[in-house]
DNA sequence: TATATTTTTGACAAAATTGTCTAAATTTCA
DNA sequence: TGAAATTTAGACAATTTTGTCAAAAATATA
């Protein structure tokens, strides 16, 4: 997901604890030049980076987690014609 | 979203209907060797086909909307943790 | 059957995405 | 201030995705 929200939340929460990006970039296994692009919103982070970034930043993997596909959802499928008609069908299919 | 499943489906319609691929790979814009693809679940069939595929099936395109998201929502982020509570926390948001 | 039509396959080029590297710019701090 | 560390930007190659085409395979029908 390519987010300047998103990105700036990590790189703020990055900031607080202050890592370098060079600790965190290795932990996420790429360079400090995509995290950087990351943190900008000019590449997209993506699901499989937040068990990592949750550890290596200290903070509850759930929330994050969350966080992120709930906002993904959004970015991706606001606007839609009968989003919300789909999630609650999906949900329903899912108890099933 | 590349999903056999859903290829089936619509390949099943248009054959009820008796419409070659040619005429629905016209509507759709993409050639009948791609139209053969998505039905096959080879390549992604994308949300904007779905208004297309809706008139040139004559079938509902709400239902066919939803179909399709549910679907897909499902093939992404089946087995994600916490995606259920993703899902109602962005719900929760939209309403806001 | 044999001809026309439809569907599928595979090869290929174009376009988009991803990842890496280098160096410039910025920030930190001794 | 000046050196070290960090961050950002841009260029580039590698990979993946997308779209097109031609022809083979399968199906329909005269």
């Amino acid at each position: 997901m390519k987010s300047k929200d998103f990105g700036n939340y990590i790189k703020t929460l990055r900031e607080q604890k202050n890592i370098p990006q060079r600790i965190v970039a290795h932990k996420l296994d790429i360079d400090t030049s995509t995290l950087s692009k990351i943190e900008l919103g000019e590449r997209p982070l993506t699901i499989d980076m937040i068990p990592g970034l949750a550890e290596i930043l200290e903070i509850d993997f759930k929330s994050l987690q969350i966080k992120f596909i709930s906002e993904k959802l959004l970015s991706d499928y606001k606007g839609q014609p009968y989003f919300v008609e789909a999630v609650k069908k999906m949900l329903t299919n899912i108890k099933k």
